[in-house]
Parts: structure tokens; C-alpha cells; sequence
DNA sequence: CACAATAATGACACTAAGTGCCATTACCTG
DNA sequence: CAGGTAATGGCACTTAGTGTCATTATTGTG
């Protein structure tokens, strides 16, 4: 990103302050716990973030990024459901990654309780959105600020984020963790129904 | 709403501050400017909102609850295309909504200038998701609370919301202003297209 | 390697957002 | 009119967030 910034400062600061939010809640953690437990001075915290909330951020853009890096390599002539079989975990050797996806998991099932956590969240889906505006202009070989484009990026991330509160929570309050297979195939579902462009099947490079 | 605070406190406020936001951008404006401007105490605003940014929902929430009026009124026998079409204005012809829809469109219009205006707008497109959630529960004598009411609902609250970012950013920057049958004809087809329920077409009460 | 340029950080003072507390005022009820 | 409750205002206070500048780390260059 920046020419000097050390890769994954941000995400350390996340990290840090997803815990304690988790702990203590977004109003009982000050900025300055926050950057006393990231290890950075409370300016650099402000300097990294623009508000206290937005500092799990780079938690949840993790995961669209992954799903990004995922979603780059998915071939034309295969549709989303063969292609999110195939893709089941694999990357998901990293422990690190696992311990992310449990502090977001724990985040999304507060959003209720915790208010404050929506805008990141929101924030995030607005970044997953322009992600699947991508994907989907360069499957149908159309712009990705054109409006039919901009339409079915904003209903399957909205799709998307549903997928993950519903997961999330059911996995947090009632112990319900599905397998990776079953979510997988949840999402594959809902992306596909509420798509409003057909690029969930294969298309076809040049022919019309 | 409360017993004694006077209807209409809120959105005064909120017109007072998005006629500052759009004069002086919202980092140019003090909470201390907005409640002189709204003529009441400092104090009374942090009591009214919790945050600068949010002194604005009450206005996008009036175009919401605007349009939850209308669909309370929506038959069950009709399509969305006939019921906005016979619809199409009709209420509008109260002079302080036009002025409060015009300062909604330039609010809308500024929000790739002002991210600061997003939040306030993506809860209210949540208000939204959740309005569209209770219609679509009826008309389909489903729950609000099901998984897939929900995500219908998601995906038509994400479609009429870029449907609103559209024809505001035209408006305002390009001067392109849609009529009203144009504008209802554009929501209806996106809202069909987005559902993942067939909410939008006739539905028979006991049947099935 | 040394040195200059530039980017990042920290320290500290400062502004402004937002809260707690309590006295005062408006409103509703009997 | 009296008395209870809800809303407001004033003021002190906390904390989120910024401006400024000196210091330190990093990178490119001869």
C-alpha cells in the first residue's frame, strides 16, 4: 500500500481492538486501550483509522479479499456453485486466518447488540460490492460502472452479507457451525437467486 | 413517539443540519452550528442524535416511511408495476415534501464527496430492508423474521437503493431529472428483478 | 557505506464531539 | 391549582480526533 507502512500494521490494530470490543464492548474501550494493547502511540492510531469503530475494518476486508483472491481465478466456463465446491477451504491452511474468522464471526453475531459495529460492517459490504462489480463486469465483459452491473453487485453482496449474519449468529448464539460444504453451498444459492445478471452460469468469451 | 416531545422536532433539526452539509460539507459543520440552527440547546441535540452525521436519517427515514405508507396500501391482486404506476405521486403534493426530497437528492448526490453521509444512509437503507421485510411477509403470510423473507428483502433494499443513488447523482450532476412515471417504472423493474420471492406479482390470500 | 530525501512515528497541545448531573421549565392528570 | 413526570438547558467533564513539529526509520543514490 504505502511505501514504508509495515504490511499487516493495520490488521494487528484490528485485531486488538476486535478483542477487546468483544470484551468489554465499543463504548467500555477508549482509543487509547486500544493503542496501548496494538503496541502504537494513540496519535498513529488516529493516523491509521478515522474513528474508533472502524479500526476492526481491515478484519472484515480480510475476508472479501480472500474471497476476492478466490473469485480471480474462477474460470468463465464453470458456474459459481462447481466453483465454490471446488474451492471449499483449500486456503484455509493458515491459523492465523482461522483465528480472523472467528473474531469476525463473533463481531457480526454483536452487530445486533453492538450498534456501533454496522458501519464497518456496512463499510465492508459497500467494499464487497465494487469486488463483485469487478467479477461480474469481466464474466459478462461489460464495465463494472454500468448500471446493470452496479444493480447485481449491490443485491448478491446484500445477499452475501445476509449469508454471513445468518451464519454468524447461528454459529455464535445457538452452537449451530455448519460445515464449510453446507455454507458454501448456502452462499452459491443466495448469490445465484439474487443475481439480476446471468453470471452465476458459464458465459462464452467473444460470441455475442 | 415519546408523550411530550413535539412531532417534527427531529426531521426540523435534520433539515437544519443537511442544509448545512450541503452549504459546508459536514466536516465544516459544528454540532454547535446545527443547533443554533435548529434553535435548540446543544445539549438537545446530542440527546436527539448520537452522532454529527445521523442528524440526517430523519430525512432519509421520511422518504421510508413514505413509501411503507404507500405499500401498506398495496393489494394483493396487483403487480408492483400497476400499484407504483397508480401510485406514482398522488401524495406528493405537500410543498414541505417536495422540499425535503429535493435536500434527500442532493444528500444522495454527495455521498462519494462526503463518506461521512454514508452511514446515516445505509441505516437507512437497513430501516428499508426491514419495511420491505414486513410487506413481503404479508403478501407471502410468511414471517419477517424468516431466512428468506430476509434475504429478499436484503436484495430489494440494496436494488431500490442503488436505484435512489442513481437518479440523484443524474439529477444533480448531470441534470438528467427522470419524471415520476420514469423514476416508478425504473424501481419497479429492479425491484422485480432483485426479488428472490415472488412477492411481486399477484398473490392469493389462503391458496396453495 | 554514507548521505540525502522522504515517509512514518511520537509527543503534546488543542478542538470538537458527546456524556453526566442537576436545576428549571413545560406538560399532562386529577 | 397542585403535583408528578417528561423534556430542556447550562455547565463541567471525558474522550475522540487533529495540527504541528521534532525525531526516527526507510529507501534510493553515488
Amino acid at each position: 500500500m504505502s511505501r514504508t507502512i509495515r504490511d499487516g500494521a493495520h490488521i494487528d490494530v484490528a485485531r486488538s481492538a476486535a478483542r477487546l470490543f468483544l470484551e468489554k464492548g465499543v463504548a467500555g474501550t477508549s482509543g487509547d486501550e486500544i493503542a496501548e494493547a496494538a503496541g502504537i502511540s494513540k496519535r498513529t492510531l488516529w493516523r491509521y483509522f478515522r474513528s474508533k469503530e472502524s479500526c476492526v475494518e481491515p478484519l472484515f476486508a480480510r475476508m472479501s479479499q480472500n474471497l476476492a483472491a478466490k473469485l480471480q481465478k474462477w474460470p468463465l466456463d464453470m458456474t459459481v456453485e462447481r466453483f465454490l465446491e471446488i474451492n471449499y477451504d483449500m486456503s484455509k491452511i493458515d491459523a492465523q486466518e482461522i483465528e480472523d474468522s472467528k473474531l469476525v464471526v463473533h463481531l457480526i453475531a454483536r452487530l445486533e447488540e453492538e450498534p456501533a459495529l454496522l458501519e464497518p460492517w456496512f463499510m465492508s459490504t459497500r467494499a464487497t460490492e465494487d469486488l463483485m462489480a469487478d467479477v461480474i463486469a469481466t464474466r459478462l465483459e461489460l464495465s463494472h460502472t454500468d448500471f446493470e452491473v452496479r444493480l447485481c453487485a449491490a443485491t448478491v453482496a446484500a445477499a452475501m452479507r445476509v449469508i454471513d449474519e445468518t451464519i454468524s449468529r447461528a454459529a455464535v448464539k445457538y452452537g449451530q457451525v455448519p460445515t464449510v460444504a453446507e455454507s458454501n453451498d448456502r452462499l452459491a444459492q443466495a448469490i445465484r437467486r439474487a443475481a439480476t445478471l446471468p453470471f452465476c452460469d458459464p458465459v462464452t468469451p467473444r460470441g455475442r
